[in-house]
DNA sequence: GGTAGACCTGGACGC
DNA sequence: GCGTCCAGGTCTACC
């Protein structure tokens, strides 16, 4: 099966694929050499299909050794769309950028897009399995996660697909805490997992561009585990730029390169920003630090 | 509204 | 090999 999908220019698979740390969590997968990426997605059906995205010249092509039926590819073909952000308009943010030197690549590079997995639900559960914990952790925790929970794909039972809230909220507290190892980050993922499943959480809801930044913001605060960190990436992923993702890098970064290195409050770090408006999180997420390449 | 301490794990380090 | 310390956001209790 193939699916070919048109993306706004500029697109680059490339710049999607290490716009952040997802396509190294399971059950991404990618190849820098032939530019693709893999991805074992669960449809809504129930089967657990294998897709390997590659980039044409108007956009993506989707593969799948899979046969699938009209309503299945219509799926993938949204779910794709939706993770690619292949519709998403960035020229106003690229009129802008293009002013500032150290977002003068942005453009060139099309960067912009995030790259998102198909459900809020994966979102929100890896972006907790980011927090208080290195980039080590977070990979380990979220394979074993998926490994332990997610189905498997039939073709080739080293892959599973992200695991359902369904399937999330039948296990139990000590299982998340001792043997998938997400230590006190468990009751947090079987909560949200149960509050979806009881219909409590609309998480899926808050996919809509058109919703108030701000009230997507609260109810996502609402949820346990998510604080200002987590909240501000999740508004990224869905298309909210105007909060920053200020985690204890933040304060480095923003030091070294606008403070000559003294110690920062949160609010300076916000205020360097203010003047990208709706875009700010953008800036700051795409901008050329210097700190990292001194070090 | 602001702050201190607890939460949990893995890695780094010293012995 | 073992013990200790530390980093990493969020929650809760307290002021």
């Amino acid at each position: 099966m193939q699916i070919k999908l048109r993306a706004k220019k500029p697109f680059s698979l490339s710049s999607v694929i290490h716009s952040h740390g997802w396509a190294r969590l399971s059950p991404f997968d990618y190849d820098d050499e032939k530019n693709s990426l893999e991805y074992t997605i669960h449809l809504k059906n129930g089967r657990t299909v294998h897709l390997q995205i590659e980039e044409t010249a108007d956009g993506v092509v989707i593969k799948s050794k899979s046969n699938l039926g009209t309503p299945e590819e219509e799926e993938i073909t949204d779910s794709v769309t939706w993770m690619l952000a292949l519709n998403e308009e960035f020229s106003e943010f690229y009129e802008l950028a293009r002013r500032e030197p150290k977002l003068q690549h942005v453009e060139d590079k099309a960067q912009g897009r995030l790259l998102r997995s198909p459900t809020l639900f994966e979102d929100t559960v890896k972006t907790i399995l980011t927090t208080n914990t290195a980039w080590g952790g977070t990979i380990r925790m979220t394979e074993a996660f998926v490994n332990q929970f997610g189905d498997t794909l039939p073709e080739d039972t080293s892959r599973h697909a992200f695991p359902t809230p369904n399937e999330i909220a039948k296990t139990d507290e000590e299982t998340l805490r001792n043997d998938t190892r997400l230590g006190y980050r468990a009751p947090y993922i079987l909560q949200l997992a149960r509050d979806i499943v009881s219909g409590e959480l609309d998480l899926e809801s808050m996919k809509d561009i058109d919703l108030p930044t701000e009230d997507v913001r609260k109810k996502l605060l609402a949820i346990k585990g998510i604080g200002n960190y987590a909240a501000a990436n999740l508004l990224m992923l869905v298309g909210h730029y105007n909060y920053l993702t200020i985690d204890s890098w933040a304060f480095k970064m923003v030091s070294h390169e606008f403070f000559g290195g003294k110690p920062i409050s949160r609010d300076e770090v916000e205020q360097v920003f203010e003047k990208w408006g709706k875009w700010k999180g953008l800036a700051y997420w795409l901008w050329d630090w210097s700190y990292p390449a001194e070090q």
